[in-house]
DNA sequence: AAAATCTTAAGGGTTTTACCGGATTGACCC
DNA sequence: GGGTCAATCCGGTAAAACCCTTAAGATTTT
């Protein structure tokens, strides 16, 4: 019996283009999702092997579908396919109960092993991803590492906004020391490396407009 | 003669998901390229028929690949591929000189059609952006058009992307100095004085995802 | 032909970041 | 009462960003 797989993206055009590829390796495609609400309703209907789940979508994102999945059809295991690299995501993903990790940018070879692997019980993360992930740990950084304390998001809300460290240290009412070490640890729990990366993930947050 | 088609996408994974959903339909997929360098560079190397190129794309987003391509392969007919909706990236696209304009969110159908159009010398956009342009054209809804420099475009780019001054003069082949010159005359034409404005201005100007 | 802009490049300077150590306090939790 | 964590602070260093000036050669505009 072939896997059963529900696949779970935003672009119509690429679920047509990920279908296509899954059913030329053997699996059947049973089912398609535009969204996390229509994934998690999907997912009930049809009980499938494995839930590819992208993170970015609409309504409810892939992290909140695989929490609804997991409580909905326990069989289902999630993969999450993504374009996504930092450690954050990864994080999250892993305590929502995700099997696997797969990028978008390596070839579909990942997500047929990742398939394989997953349904046969065990995991399966891209290996950029891997070496995020046991550093996160190996480091004990790894704590709820996704959630920046009330504090930083305010550090990094001003940083979005183009404030350097010494004013984002007199608008705090704190020394510069202490706000490049905010500023330090955001970077760290990100796993971000640049002004450039943390004023984009600003903005995803909804820290900042654009 | 099957019509030669140039892949361009960011993520390897979805380039193989439309390419098996291209050949399925008789096309040949004679190239592939993950920016809008190797874009630019299969382009010139393989004289496609047709280019379909992602908007959101590093180091040389679609837009510009769209403009190099056509000073030198002319005979080539650049697709746009993307999730993009808004009137802003619509226009953009149609004065660097695309013919089709096809959402990512739509049928793979619209692809198809979009690739016959064209390369009959006609022009495709989805449906919805028809509305847009006409829209656009009819409030004259002028588009503030960048100041900016082809060049000082690229530069703008690789900046919000989170390159050090350094990367950049290597990506582009100039002199860190050259580099910073760009970097400078930009801050000076935007008066903009930190790089976290310049990567808010830059995803405004969809150069750069979030 | 002259003016303007673009692209390239450079020298020399100050300020800011990014990363490396470390430390102390107070709050909250079990 | 020991553990964990948020928030505060400090010293130092190398790299990068930022700021000023100048200028040659190509292309485009006027």
């Amino acid at each position: 019996m072939p896997i059963r797989i529900l696949l779970a993206d935003d672009h119509q055009m690429v679920r047509q283009g990920l279908k296509a590829l899954l059913e030329q390796e053997g699996f059947k495609v049973i089912g398609e999702a535009a969204d996390g609400h229509q994934a998690t309703r999907r997912a009930q209907e049809l009980l499938p092997d494995i839930a590819i789940l992208d993170l970015a979508m609409p309504l409810m994102n892939g992290i909140g579908a695989a929490k609804a999945i997991s409580q909905i059809s326990p069989q289902t295991k999630v993969v999450v396919l993504t374009m996504h690299t930092e450690a954050q995501y990864v994080l999250e993903a892993l305590r929502a109960g995700i099997r696997g990790y797969v990028l978008k940018s390596r070839a579909a070879g990942e997500l047929v092993q990742a398939i394989r692997e997953v349904s046969r019980g065990s995991t399966f993360l891209s290996s950029d991803i891997s070496d995020t992930v046991v550093d996160a740990y190996l480091n004990k950084v790894d704590v709820p590492s996704d959630t920046l304390s009330p504090r930083e998001l305010q550090v990094l809300q001003l940083v979005a906004e183009g404030k350097t460290t010494k004013e984002v240290a007199s608008l705090l009412n704190i020394s510069v020391k202490t706000a490049e070490s905010h500023r330090t640890r955001i970077m760290e729990k990100l796993d971000i490396h640049e002004t450039a990366s943390l004023v984009r993930y600003a903005i995803r947050r909804g820290l900042v407009q654009p």
